[in-house]
RNA sequence: GGAGACUUGUCCGAGUGGUUGAAGGAGCACGCCUGGAAAGUGUGUAUACGGGAAACCGUAUCGAGGGUUCGAAUCCCUCAGUCUCCGCCA
């Protein structure tokens, strides 16, 4: 949620900011400040005659402690006319708070400066490349064949037992998903990520202070029972762990990671892009988060840039990061890399990460802040990424080092798979 | 799942209807004391919103939300969480 104070020092930045965002509706910055100026009447009002009410609630108990009670009598008359004043006044600020809460919270981040403005993704500009393409040989196919024929990942099997999208690892399939995720926590711990492993469903707070509720409600599954989401990535549980604290300066900048599995609804997915690997409703992940002083959040947004990537290159994948163009960002971030393989047999790029930076997005919805010098509250900036997500880095890695009649990992995965020989 | 106890500030802890935003203690910060430190001692030490140039003032917040009352941390209701006992169980 952007701050109010944001907006009424520079609604025009603002609303120059969110066209960036390809956020058409403007005027909704308008809306919301004379929102504000109607809450800051009401709440004086509603200030004022409280006061009142509460100092002669106060003498009416002094007066009834010195027995006069006919004095105390009248007092609470006058009290009960006042409170009756005030009704109105109660109802209408907290219809105007709400009022101002709904609005101000479809209003999505505002894009950093260095956002490239563009609309969709092929907008997004390419930093940087490497790794280099396979040349694959003859008769290669993509990994969905590929699990078939060495019987490592069971589509059909997860669908009798669940659903499609839910897919049954099984053999070198099932250990290739273990090893890489402890390769990647390991590989995170080492750079001084602290490892969680935190609960898979949230409530509905926690859903909110992310950013996931209210608007993206309907890409999660939903337990309405105990009013329970199934987390979409370990971001939401892990940024939440700090929700309403105050930090010391000295804490930050706090630097956690975690594998979960995801799960996504996907409503509204189909055709070729979520064919086999490429998009499932459950798949494993492992995040890396950072909350950090507001000074430092673009300085440690390229560090975990440059993180995810020294993980892809011990992969031995090609890959190309992309810095997110206004229309293609997600609703919370200020500034987004997207990491994208090279998978060979399909011959086209697959996003594995995306880092972002949230500034205070998140964490005004959290109320996640430290004590400046001053000992003044501050929020503090959240950013997160996954490193990475399992699913497309495995259609990647199969397809890129098959052959004929096998396919051969690389041997950095040897320590946490055994045999890197498929076959 | 059943029965009961509980949830107060950074922490511990008092407080069962009336100047209680909240005693007392610990911690922390600053000062005094000291050659330096400890001990001692003095002062300060929540957050949000609003008003004000500021000092400061007002309002709200004692797990969350609602209610009773002129007035609620204190009474009532709902929900969440913690603990104990019983049941069930990996």
């Amino acid at each position: 949620m952007l701050q109010l104070q944001v907006l009424r020092q520079n609604p025009d930045w603002v609303k120059e900011r969110l066209t960036v965002k390809q956020f058409k509706d403007t005027d909704v910055v308008d809306t919301i400040l004379s929102l504000d100026d109607q809450r800051k009447k009401l709440q004086l009002e509603f200030d004022t005659t409280q006061a009142k009410v509460n100092s002669a609630s106060k003498e009416i108990g002094q007066l009834m402690g010195k027995g006069q009670k006919e004095e105390a009598e009248t007092k609470k008359q006058e009290v009960t006319a006042l409170k009756n004043s005030l009704q109105p006044i109660t109802d209408k600020l907290a219809e105007v708070e709400k009022r101002l809460q709904d609005t101000l919270v479809i209003l999505p981040n505002l894009p950093s400066e260095k956002v490239p403005v563009g609309k969709t993704p092929a907008d997004n500009i390419v930093v940087r490349e490497g790794g280099k393409k396979p040349n694959l040989p003859a008769g290669s196919v993509p990994h969905w064949d590929l699990i078939k024929k060495y019987d490592i990942i069971d589509f059909e099997t997860g669908a009798k037992i669940t659903g499609s999208g839910f897919p049954l690892y099984k053999g070198k399939g099932a250990r290739l998903q273990r090893g890489l995720i402890q390769y990647f926590l390991d590989f995170n711990t080492a750079a001084g990520y602290t490892e969680y492993l935190p609960p898979f469903m949230v409530n509905e707070a926690s859903a909110y202070g992310t950013g996931q509720l209210p608007d993206k409600e309907g890409q999660m599954y939903y337990m309405p029972e105990d009013k329970f989401y199934m987390i979409p990535t370990s971001e939401v549980p892990i940024t939440n762990i700090y929700r309403d604290e105050i930090l010391k300066e000295a804490d930050l900048p706090i630097k956690m990671t975690a594998y979960s599995p995801c799960f996504r609804r996907e409503a509204g997915s189909f055709g070729k892009d979520v064919r086999g690997l490429n998009r499932v409703h459950q798949f494993e992940k492992v995040e890396i988060v950072q909350i950090v002083h507001p000074d430092k959040s673009y300085e440690v947004l390229e560090e975990m840039v440059n993180h995810v990537e020294k993980l892809l290159n011990t992969l031995e994948l090609p890959y190309r990061i992309l810095k997110l163009c206004g229309g293609d960002m997600g609703f919370a971030s200020a500034l987004t890399y997207d990491f994208e393989v090279y998978s060979g047999a399909q011959e086209r790029w697959l996003e594995v990460s995306s880092v972002s930076n949230f500034e205070t997005y998140q964490t005004n919805r959290m109320k996640i802040r430290f004590k400046d010098e001053k000992g003044k509250p501050q929020l503090v900036h959240s950013l997160n990424g996954s490193s990475m997500a399992l699913p497309r880095v495995v259609a990647a890695l199969l397809e890129n080092n098959q052959t004929s009649d096998r396919i051969q990992l690389p041997t950095v995965l040897e320590k946490y798979i055994g045999s890197t020989l498929i076959s």
